[in-house]
DNA sequence: CGTTTAATTGAAAGCAGTCAAACTATGTGG
DNA sequence: CCACATAGTTTGACTGCTTTCAATTAAACG
C-alpha cells in the first residue's frame, strides 16, 4: 500500500524522503494525490515562460532542464531535472513562470493539481518541510552555478559539471559503477556551462587525454574519482546529499 | 499594535506581504517573533559556509550579500541581500549553509530563533505561503544570475544587473528618482558579474559616455531607462514585483 | 542507404583578464 | 590643519582563453 516501487509518484516519495522520513499517513497522502500520467517525447515543453500552471508536473522518469533564453536568442539552461523531480515547485506558489522546461528525453510525467499539492505542502508540516527542502536544495545548486559560470574556466566548469551529475544520479541508483550515462549532447552542456559546443568538446578531449575521463558515446566513465573532483573544485556540499544516501559511493 | 513602521521586523513585514496580504493574526504573530537585535559593521559575516546556524537572521536595515568562494581563492557573489531580507532561509530548514553572508554596509541585525520561525511557517498558512514565496522569488533571480554570468557580454551584465538593483530598491522606497546609491564596490560588482574590477570599471566608463547612466560616487543615475533596460537585455518578469509595487517607476 | 543530427577539428579574431602604475578619496594621528 | 596611510578608482599595454567561422567526420534514424 506504501510501497513506492511501481508507482507513479514512487520517486518523487523517495526523493521527499531523502533529507527526513515521513509518517505512514503523509506518504499515504502523497501517493494517494490526484494526478494523470502522460507520456511525451524528447523535447516537448512541460512549461514555458510566461505561462500560468495550473498543475505541478513530477517527472515519473526520463531528463528534462529548466532554461531560459536571452534577447539575442542564445540559450542558458539553469537546471537539470532527473526522475521524480517535481518540475514546478516553482509554480505552485508563484503565479506566472519565469523560465521554461523542456523535455531531454522522451518521459512519464505525472500532472498533480496544484491545489492538492499546496493543500498537503501547507497542513502536514512534514511534506512541508520536505518541499521546502527540496525547493532550497535546488537554490542551493543554482547558486553553485552561479559559481560555476562566473568563476571557474572552461575545463573546471566541465569536470564541475560532470562531478555534480555523477553524485545526484548515484544517490537515486542511477549510475554504474565510476560512471553514467549523460543525458545531454554537448551543445547543451554547453548551454548549461555559458560556453560553446566547440569548446565543450575540445575540453572533454583534453579530460580524456588526461585519463580523468574515458567516453563511449554519451557514457561518462571516470576512473579517478578524486582526479576529477579537483579538477572540478567539486565538494557535494551544496549538494545537501549525505555520504549515505549515495549507493556505492567511492574513493 | 500591527503597524510596522518603525518595529525591527517591519520590514520583514512589508516584503511577507509582498505577494498577498496577511490575516492580522499572523501579523501579530510575526512581529511578536522573539529576536535579539545587533549593529555589526561593514565587512561582519552573518554565516558562514559550513556552519551549522540556529538562528535566521533578518536584516533590518543595510546592505548584505551571498558568496563563495572557489578552491583558487576567487570570490563569487551570489545576491544581494537589502533591508528586510530573510538572510537565512536556506538555514531554517537545511542544516549545514552551503554558502557564507557577509555585511555590504554597517546593520542592524535581529536573530530569530529557528524553531520559532519554523513553526510558524509550517502552523500558519498564509506565513508559510509567503514564506515560500520569498524562497522562489529568491531562487528565480538565481536564474537570472546564471543567465546574466552564463550568456551575457560584460556590458550586458553591468546593465542587466544595475536594472535590477533599480527595481529591487524601487519597490522598498530605497531609491531617488531614475537613480539610487550602489551598496557596492566595483570590484564586488565584477564578483557579482564573473567579472574583474578593471573590466568593470571599463564598462562603467562606457555606459556613461554612452548616455546610459551617470555616476558620482556610487551613485548611479540613469536618464535613459528605456536604453539601459535594452542594453542589459532586462526584464522584470524574475524578480516576480508587480508594476504597482514599484514607487515612482516611469518609463 | 540517404538524411539529419551530433561530434570533431583547424585557423583566425576578439573580449576580457593580467600586470603594473597613477590617481583620488577618505580617514587618522600628530 | 597637514602628513601620511589606506582603500578604491582609473588607465595603458600585453596576453590568452574562448568564440567564431567553416569544413569534415561520425552516428542515429526512418
Amino acid at each position: 500500500m506504501t510501497r513506492s516501487q511501481d508507482h507513479p509518484l514512487g520517486n518523487l516519495m523517495r526523493q521527499l524522503e531523502l533529507y527526513s522520513k515521513l509518517p505512514d499517513e503523509d506518504r499515504r497522502l502523497v501517493l494517494n494525490l490526484p494526478h494523470r500520467l502522460r507520456r511525451l517525447d524528447a523535447g516537448s515543453y512541460l512549461v514555458r515562460e510566461g505561462d500560468k500552471p495550473t498543475q505541478c508536473m513530477v517527472l515519473v522518469d526520463g531528463f528534462a532542464f529548466r532554461q531560459k533564453v536571452t534577447g539575442d536568442g542564445s540559450r542558458q539552461i539553469l537546471a537539470v531535472c532527473i526522475p521524480g523531480d517535481a518540475v514546478d515547485l516553482q509554480n505552485m506558489f508563484l503565479d506566472v513562470s519565469d523560465h521554461s522546461v523542456q523535455l531531454l528525453t522522451q518521459s512519464h510525467v505525472a500532472d498533480v493539481p496544484r491545489e492538492a499539492l499546496q493543500e498537503l505542502v501547507l497542513t502536514q508540516p512534514a511534506i512541508g518541510t520536505a518541499i521546502i527542502q527540496l525547493t532550497l536544495v535546488e537554490a542551493s545548486i543554482l547558486r553553485e552555478w552561479v559559481v560555476n559560470v562566473g568563476r571557474r574556466d572552461a575545463r573546471e566548469r566541465i569536470a564541475h559539471i560532470l562531478c555534480e551529475f555523477a553524485v545526484r544520479l548515484e544517490s537515486r541508483g542511477l549510475a554504474g559503477d565510476h560512471g553514467f550515462e549523460l543525458p545531454m549532447t554537448q551543445e547543451q552542456l554547453a548551454d548549461a556551462t555559458g560556453l560553446t559546443s566547440v569548446h565543450v568538446n575540445r575540453v572533454l578531449k583534453g579530460l580524456e587525454a588526461d585519463g580523468l575521463i574515458s567516453r563511449k558515446r554519451r557514457y561518462i566513465h571516470y576512473s579517478n574519482w578524486r582526479a576529477l573532483q579537483d579538477a572540478g573544485d567539486f565538494s557535494r556540499r551544496y549538494l545537501h546529499i549525505s555520504e549515505h544516501d549515495t549507493i556505492a559511493q567511492t574513493y
